[in-house]
DNA sequence: CGTACGATCTGCT
DNA sequence: GCAGATCGTACGA
């Protein structure tokens, strides 16, 4: 399990970066589920204006993004997909990665259930719904520890050349202006068939 | 209290 | 390629 000091690094966008090849895994509903991290998004906190924390909002939903690196945060987007970040560094200051994107390796049977599908394919768990959907996460889920029962992450030294990790503009943040355009998305095709 | 909109996905064309 | 689904959040009145 990756240690709970690895998530108050103040680098957010080296961190989403660090996460590509890390292991997210889930035991909900009593049925663990694990997947390859191939794909996140650095959210920099109050100078960031992708970010829900944007100039220091803070409201109900963005309070868990101000917590101690460690904690999920999950929230609602387009009134259907959940979404999962991981928040990091040290309280109060609300930096948080988005995971967009794993590679099934632990039940892909209870995965395959979750999604509605028959076989692995390779758009199953690619995009920030399609995860958290597949690991069985829900709004119940946030603000809660990544050293705990439910959620947590792990490093099982795959090995990923740099070279294979992609970097690009983060995903429908265009009204973000300038920010919109900072290569704070991270990505490898090792997984990809 | 009212309303506009979003860190998306799917199915149909 | 594009529209529709669908609802909590944020913010202004």
């Amino acid at each position: 399990m990756l240690k709970a000091s690895y998530y108050l690094n103040s680098d957010v966008v080296f961190l989403a970066r660090d996460l590509i090849g890390k292991t997210l895994c889930t035991n909900i509903n009593n049925k663990l589920t694990c997947g390859i991290i191939t794909e996140t998004e650095a959210y920099a906190g109050v100078d960031d204006k992708a970010s829900h924390a944007y100039g220091g909002r803070r409201t109900a939903r963005t309070e868990t993004m101000y917590s101690k690196g460690g904690v999920s945060y999950v929230y609602l987007c387009y009134g259907i997909h959940k979404l999962f970040n991981i928040v990091t560094n040290k309280e109060g200051i609300p930096h948080a990665i988005l995971i967009r994107a794993i590679y099934p390796t632990a039940g892909l049977e209870e995965i395959l259930k979750r999604r509605h599908a028959e076989k692995l394919t390779k758009n199953l768990c690619v995009g920030p719904g399609k995860v958290t959907e597949a690991l069985g996460i829900n709004l119940l889920h946030n603000n809660v520890s990544l050293n705990g029962e439910e959620i947590w992450l792990r490093d099982d030294n795959i090995k990923i050349n740099k070279n294979d990790i992609q970097t690009g503009p983060r995903i429908g943040v265009d009204y973000a202006g300038f920010d919109a355009t900072l290569p704070y998305r991270f990505y490898t095709t090792n997984y990809n068939f």
